[in-house]
DNA sequence: CATGAATGAGCATTCATTCAT
DNA sequence: GATGAATGAATGCTCATTCAT
């Protein structure tokens, strides 16, 4: 029942190129409003395309919003590994690590909201390629944890993986109350 | 003068009563559905009565869950307090509130998941009613360990503050691992 | 991500003469432009409504075309079956029934169309209520044809199914033919 | 000059060699989703080509409907004239033709079905292609009927049209059953 | 010839909220 | 105090068709 269409063809990109337009669009988006506020009308506005062309590119508002935080993740978790890749010292690389962290949620801190709203309470996290990612950095920070104590530089009363937690848990904290505006 | 229709009795409850229904209903199909996958007309329609009925009440949905939670955070804290009240030594005083913060979530983690979803990264969150309770019971926190500390049953190297922030922290952790199903 | 609804009440009817409404837009609508070519906000706007008033008293556009089906069908086969408990013979029963039935295909070929078209080739069809009241109909025709062969007043050299599907074929072939506008 | 780019080979094959092709994914997907749920996309994916391409070729998704169920109705029907031509008596020409028909139906039912849903209630169909495929084929029927009847080998009590209807008429009627799945 | 990016209108469905009764 | 009919805006997603390359 459909008829006439296609007029304008606007800006012809390659896909690469929109690809990458409509997942920064869709961040600022996602960040500004959350997931439900956002209409895939307005990512699309953001680059002057129409909500069809969004639709050409991802299967569906949700994959977009995973694509999105995917697309963070990576890039934050590469650079942890990179930096981590030439210091020595436990307590270093443990500093290096929570700091690069830290510094991730400065910058982001609506990526981090996100992240933590939309997507890491909901079931499809678990075993998802974002969950993945971040046990990727869990393991990271328990890894330098290990080394630490195996050097004789770190000492521990509780088991490791506690204190894992209590490092993790406690930047989650500060995340969380960056995040609330305190 | 007589003839008063009356057909669906609809049971008339008293105020208090009803408030109350509406607030359990609430609290469950929030947390089964979260906040934007709740309809207010199934709330309404558990406890059998119509949408307009649960606007006699409340103003609005958002009003509806921040009552939910209000509700839950004083009974929660409430508890501490009160248990709190009984005990010596800041070592049991400290276990005591982490206990009965991780028995809480143990109970309750829908509502966590609701509170940190829908209402702990919101803009309508700081200086809001919740904020009041929650920093009531970090201070609860900041007050046991600054007391071992005077007593000199607790040591630290650590700014106390960023002490209680590893606790809350930690706890925080345990309860997104707990939530997301781990 | 709702706000500020609800403003003219606008005429404000008794369920049934509601449903009624829709039923009777509904049925001209998709006659007119088929299934397909339906928008459920016309069939609204014929009764002076918004989409969302049909959606309270149906359950989605497909169940609206089932009723107004059915309704045509009940409709339909009820005076069949009245009609006939008053005429005796055999060939003359038969004669009522093809008559009635040529007569529903006059009066509403539209319907007719919307029956085959969009309904008896799809495959919720086969066990629904439409298919029920379909075996209804030809029910009545075998037994017409049984009754005549038992009192000989009919013969027959071909099985009675067969007949019965040679009379109901039939028909179909000029309901058809009427349909498609010779 | 020389050096053109030409990557994707995208076989380019002889126009006729294109269109069989394209005919023939347009009737698989058409009978398997009917019209309407059959995306012009998805037909030229099964080619391996791109949507565009079909449109080389074809005006509209309506036409390719439409040139589909000709092609069919020509091979059908060429077939009965081609097998009658050596046939000698009438009640065996007409024994060849309804056992063609109801052949063709058997072997090619969803083409049946969408010859039926999407095409003959339609306002396109009288006056077109098809219906003048169809009328031939009626007449062929009629013919062969005549013939019996001048040299005596059939009897009727019905206008001659009339028994025509009623053949072609059950023959549809088992085509409906049968399509729908009885 | 073939591509495939882009269009843009279309549509079913949902839901917070209001208000006359 | 309670009803429930009605609103009407919002939104995700689809798809026939065009056209620059």
């Amino acid at each position: 029942m459909n008829s006439a269409p296609a007029r304008r063809p606007a800006t012809r990109l390659a896909r690469e190129q929109r690809v990458g337009d409509i997942l920064v669009a869709a961040r600022d988006v996602f960040c500004e409003k959350g997931y439900e506020g956002t209409a895939v009308s307005e990512i699309a506005a953001r680059i002057g395309v129409v909500e069809g062309t969004v639709y050409k590119y991802f299967e569906s508002k949700r994959d977009l919003l995973l694509k999105v935080l995917e697309n963070w993740y990576e890039e934050m978790f590469g650079d942890y590994a990179r930096d981590l890749s030439g210091i020595q010292g436990a307590r270093a690389r443990l500093r290096l690590l929570v700091w690069r962290h830290l510094r991730s949620i400065r910058d982001y801190p609506l990526l981090c909201r996100l992240m933590f709203r939309e997507v890491r309470s909901e079931h499809d996290y678990v075993g998802s390629e974002l969950h993945e990612l971040n046990k990727r950095y869990t393991r990271l920070l328990l890894d330098v944890l290990e080394d630490g104590v195996k050097s004789g530089e770190l000492r521990h009363d509780v088991p490791l993986h506690l204190l894992r937690d209590m490092v993790y848990g406690s930047i989650e904290h500060y995340t969380w109350n960056f995040i609330c505006g305190r």
